[in-house]
RNA sequence: CGGGCUGUAGUAUACCGGUAGUACGCUUGAUUUGGGAUCAAGUAGACUGGGUUCGAUUCCCAGCAGCCCGACCA
């Protein structure tokens, strides 16, 4: 499955990022073959990225599913009149909407969100107490009329959501599922590795509930500033930062921290307000018909992926964590023509083939610096080098996290 | 959307009112091969449209595109 001679891989690193590219994540995913930028805002995955954003995707769908999400996968065109019926097909709204027309003149809107599709899709399907609680989620591409696109796959016209929403019969159910995601997504920034640098952050909130909550991510390359307070890893977004928030949500003006951040998930209760709209109800054990209470949490998988790589990354390209990286082993051959080296580092890679171990393999002809910058810049977790200086018996494998050289032996590469 | 800056080979750049030079890449050959090799020969370029001019890649205008600052941002 995951495995690659990189003399066959169509991708190739390249020294220079383009001028017009100045955020990191964006210069070392575009140097090293990752993303190719196809207009501002707009990124598409090759792939080496793509199998960085299904490594992201799975360790998102394991926690939904764990929480009891069911995937689907909406549409992408979506039909005015239900957007119509929530009022936000035109007004505010249509700032942010991408919108087309078919060949008849009807409208036709590039899905930017999919509350009110997933509202209308459970009308469908519940009408009674005994059909909730449900839990529905689709990884889908988003459109949004961004007026700036910026700092590489932060902010962008085209990405793709995790969005998962949630219909319960009341808020205290609500409730507990908001906390129960809000364990979840926890879960999830640790397991992608950014858990450290990611503060569950209070933000403004609705009509419905006081907050919204969002995940924020500590680096300069974010748009959001946070106070954090850093033992009890919890933060207030600026936009609401004032004395009596602060005393609300239980923190201490003088231990909270300044910095800029990144939103890589938002939760956010909604209340009832769209299922009225879209006649999404149930019947109690009364009889009674009630509207459904809703949430949503979303993800920007790209985004993430985007501040993954911008966080964990040094001078010399990235340094995926294990869970994500598209691959765990990094083999390179330093042969310099010698057919014995050669046929040791073929045979090694056939093992690892054989085994199912996610092995990319420089087979290249190439000098050892060019193949170990390339190494470096891509950031496969384990390098392991056959050349003429190796000797049987055991392998050199180096670290990229740290660079330091670990010996193995063959059994406990290929036994991984 | 307001403001600013910028558009020259695939990438990064230089010079110029008289049709463009360098580096990397790529191709061919030789020599090389544990941290982005060397030599030789090739390959490839002025965003688009107008204007000024004998002549525009260069100056002017417009458009388009990109980046940055701000505003905006379920």
């Amino acid at each position: 499955m995951g495995r690659m001679k990189q003399s066959k891989l169509f991708t190739k690193t390249r020294k220079d990022a383009p001028k017009d590219e100045v955020s990191k994540n964006a210069q070392l995913l575009l140097r090293a073959g990752y993303v190719h930028k196809e207009m501002a805002g707009v990124y598409s995955y090759l792939p080496l990225g793509f199998k960085v954003l299904k490594n992201i995707e799975a360790i998102v769908r394991d926690e939904m599913n764990m929480l009891g999400g069911q995937e689907g996968i909406l549409s992408s065109l979506q039909d005015p009149d239900i957007w119509k019926k929530t009022g936000r097909w035109d007004g505010e709204a249509d700032e942010v909407w991408l919108k087309t027309k078919l060949a008849n003149d009807s409208e036709l809107g590039l899905a930017f969100s999919h509350e009110e599709p997933w509202a209308r899709v459970l009308s469908e399907h519940v009408s009674s107490y005994r059909d909730l609680p449900l839990y529905t989620y689709h990884f889908a591409p988003k459109f949004r009329n961004e007026l700036r696109a910026k700092s590489g796959l932060m902010r962008g016209r085209e990405f793709l959501m995790k969005d998962l929403y949630s219909f319960t019969k009341n808020e205290d159910d609500l409730n507990t599922f908001y906390e129960d995601v809000r364990v979840a997504y926890e879960n999830i920034f640790r397991r992608v590795g950014i858990g450290n640098n990611t503060y569950f952050t209070y933000s403004s909130g609705g009509i419905f509930s006081k907050w919204s909550h969002e995940f924020q991510c500590v680096s300069d390359a974010g748009e959001d500033t946070i106070y954090i307070d850093t033992e009890k890893r919890i933060a207030i977004n600026k936009e609401i930062y004032t004395d009596e928030v602060i005393q609300e949500t239980g923190l201490e003006k003088d231990r909270l921290i300044e910095a800029k951040a990144i939103e890589v998930g938002n939760i956010f209760k909604l209340g009832t307000k769209y299922a009225e709209a879209l006649g999404l109800t149930y019947k109690d054990e009364e009889g009674n018909e009630n509207p459904v209470v809703m949430g949503s949490y979303g993800i920007g998988i790209g985004r993430l992926l985007g501040t993954v790589a911008e966080i964990l990354s040094d001078e010399k390209g990235i340094v995926w964590p294990e869970s994500i990286a598209p691959f765990k082993y990094h083999l390179v051959e330093l042969s310099g023509g010698d057919e014995a080296v050669k046929e040791r580092a073929d045979a090694l890679y056939q093992q690892m083939v054989e085994r199912g171990i996610e092995v990319l393999y420089d087979d290249r002809d190439a000098h050892a610096g060019e193949k170990f910058a390339d190494s470096d810049l891509m950031g496969i977790p384990y390098r392991i080098v056959v050349g003429k200086n190796s000797v049987g018996g055991v392998l050199e494998v180096v670290r990229r996290s740290t660079g330091e050289t670990l010996s193995m032996s063959y059994d406990e590469v290929l036994g991984s």
